[in-house]
DNA sequence: TATGAATGAGCCTTCATTCAT
DNA sequence: AATGAATGAAGGCTCATTCAT
C-alpha cells in the first residue's frame, strides 16, 4: 500500500504519542494516543502498522531530536575541552527544556518492546557525537581506560545533571558548570 | 489454626516477581508470576492486596535489599575515601551479582505505579548511606556543590559502571577501580 | 465513514439483558447478555460503559416502556372514575403482557446497583400520571390523607394484581375489575 | 457429622448476614458476613453447607420472626374488624422496627436462590394467620372475590404502609390507622 | 472443632487490531 | 484514505468452597 501522505498527522501522532507514554508508560492505549492527536484509531495503523512499531520510531525519533541538537552547527575548531563542553551544554540544555520526550525516552529505553535493531539504529545516530569526543580526549586520559567507558560516564552524568536541573531549576547554571568540572577532573589522566 | 501465611511463598511470589518484570516490564502478568512462584493465582492476592501494592513491595525489597548489602558490616573507622570507596564497593558488586534485580528495578523505577509513599521508604533507606559519604566528603568537595548533586553522581557513576561490567566481564575489577577513581578526582574541591 | 452504531444492536442488548436479569439477577454476567444479544463481549461495552451503565439504562427503558404504554393516547376528559380506571388497566395489560419486563424490573428496584439519579428520572417519568391521579381523586379523598400514600396504595395494588393475574390467568378481566373496586371504594372520603 | 453446638453463632451469622444481603443483595461475600460475625470463614461452612443453604435459612428465619411477631398472643374473641385489625397492627409495627430484616427480604423474596421448597416453607409460616383473616372477611366480602387475592392484597397494603411510615415516621400512627381504613373499605361486599 | 490460607473458575473491563462503511 | 464500531483474547481481581493445621 503506497505510504500514506500527511507527514503532519505522522509527527502528531508521535507527539500524541510522547505524551502518553511520558504519563502513562508504554501501556498507553493506542486509542487515547489516536485520540490525542487528533487523528482516528484506524488512522494511526496506517502510518504505524503496530504498537510496536509506533514505540520504536518514537524512540529513534526523539533519539534522532536529541541528536540533531547536540551536533547542530557543531564548531570543527577550538580546544577538545570547548568542544566536549559544547556537546555537554547542548545535551543539557535539550533535556531540560525538552522534559516529556526525556520522560517518554526513559520509558521506552527500558522496555523490551524497542528492537535491537533500533537501538543499533540509536548507537548509529550518537556515532559522529561520540567520535568528537574520542578523538578530543585521545591524549587527555588515561589510555588505559575503555573509551566504551568513558562515553558511558560522560552520558550518565549528562542525565544526572539533567536530572539534579530539573529538581532545583534555579541552580541550572551552576549545576550545568559543575557537571562539566566533575567530568572534567574526573576523567583526566 | 488455619495453615500460617508462609514468609517462604511470599518470597517465591517476589522472586518470581522480580525475573518476570525484568523480562516484561511491570505489565507482567499476576497470572504469570503466581505460576512461576509455583503458587496459585488467588494466593497471589493474598499476599498481596493488589498488583500495585506488590510492584511496590517488590521495589522496596530490592532496594533494602542493596541497602543492606551497602551498610554491611559498614567499618566505622577508616579514611574517608577508604569509607566511600567500601561503599561504592560494594554497591558495584551488588549491583553485578544481582542482574535480575537491577534490570527489575530499573522498571519500577520509572513505573507511575511506584507510590510517592515508596520512594520516600526508599529514601529512608539510604539514608545512612547517604550520612556515611556526606560526612566524608564534608572537608573534600567544594562547599558550593549542592549535596544532593553529590549524592547523584555518585548513584549515577555505579550504575554506568555495574552496566559496564555486565557488558564487559572480564574488566570487572578494572572498571570498578577506574570508576571510584574518577568519582573521586571529579569531586575533589 | 465508520459503521454507525446501531440503535438495532442496543436494542438486541437491553432485550437479552431483560431476560437475564430476569433470571438471574443483576448478577447475570456481561458474557452472557452479549452473547445472548448475538454481540461480541467488546461491543455490549461500547454501547454501555460499565454493567452498572447498563443496569440503569435497562431500568429506564422498562419504566419509560411502562410510562408511554399508561398514558399513550389517554383521554383528557372522562370522569376521574374513567380516567384512573384507564391508567389502572393501562398499567395492569402492560404488566400482564411483559411479565420478562416486570421480573427484570422487580430485581432492579431492589439493587444499590441503581443510582439515585436514574430513581430521581423514574420519578419524572410518572410525574404526569401522577399528577392526572391527584387531580382526579382530589375532591374524592379524605384531605387528611397524604397524596403520596395514595399513589403508592394505587401502585401497590397493581402490582398485587399484575401477580394475582399472573398466577391466575382465567380471572384476568375478574381480578382487574375487582382490584379497581377495592381501590375506589378504599380510597372513598 | 454431628450438628455444631452453638447456637448462638448460628444467630450470629444470620444476623450478620441480615446486615450485610440488606445492604449488599445476595451477592454479598460469605467472607465478609463471617467477619461481620466474629465467625471464621470455615465456621460458617459449618452451620450453613452452602451460601444458597444459608440465603434460604435466613429466609425462613425472617419469614418465622414476622410470622411470629403477627401470631403472637392472638386474642381467639373479637369482631372480625379486630382480629384483622391486630394482624394488620402487628405486621406493621414488626415491619417498622425491623427495617434491615425488611430490606434483606425484599433482597430475598425476589432471588432464584431461594427454592421452592423455602417458599412452599414460607407459606406454611402463614398459614394460620391466612386462615384468621379469611374466616374473619367470610361473611363480609363478596364471595365472588378469589381469597387469594384479598390476602395478597392485604400483604401488598401491609408493605406499601411500612415503606410509607419509613418515608414519613411522623405519620406513623395516621398512616396506620389509615391503611387499615382503606382496606377494610376496600374489601367490603 | 475452629481457623483462615489455598484454589481456580468466573467476572468485568481493556485494548490492539481489523474491517464495514 | 479515513473513520470508529467490532472483535475476542487477556488482564486484574473476587469469591464460594476445601483442607492443612
Amino acid at each position: 500500500m503506497a505510504r500514506p501522505r500527511s507527514e503532519e498527522k505522522r509527527e502528531a501522532i508521535l507527539a500524541a504519542a510522547t505524551e502518553l507514554v511520558a504519563a502513562l508508560g508504554t501501556g498507553a492505549p493506542t486509542a487515547k494516543i489516536a485520540k490525542a492527536a487528533g487523528v482516528s484509531e484506524g488512522a494511526l495503523f496506517t502510518y504505524f502498522e503496530t504498537k510496536d512499531e509506533l514505540l520504536n520510531q518514537l524512540f529513534l525519533s526523539i533519539e534522532g531530536d536529541l541528536a540533531r541538537a547536540v551536533l547542530a552547527a557543531h564548531p570543527a575548531d577550538g580546544s577538545a575541552r570547548e568542544r566536549i563542553r559544547e556537546i555537554w551544554s547542548r545535551a543539557i540544555e535539550w533535556g531540560v527544556a525538552n522534559p516529556l520526550q526525556r520522560k517518554a525516552w526513559r520509558q521506552l529505553k527500558v522496555s523490551d518492546r524497542i528492537s535491537d535493531e533500533s537501538r543499533r539504529c540509536s548507537d548509529a545516530l550518537f556515532r559522529e557525537a561520540l567520535d568528537i569526543i574520542r578523538q578530543s580526549l585521545a591524549g587527555r586520559v588515561d589510555p588505559d581506560r575503555e573509551p566504551f567507558y568513558i562515553d558511558a560516564v560522560l552520558y550518565g552524568l549528562i542525565e544526572t545533571t539533567i536530572e539534579a536541573i530539573a529538581a532545583s531549576p534555579k541552580d541550572h547554571e551552576h549545576l550545568k558548570a559543575a557537571g562539566f568540572d566533575l567530568f572534567w577532573k574526573g576523567v583526566a589522566a
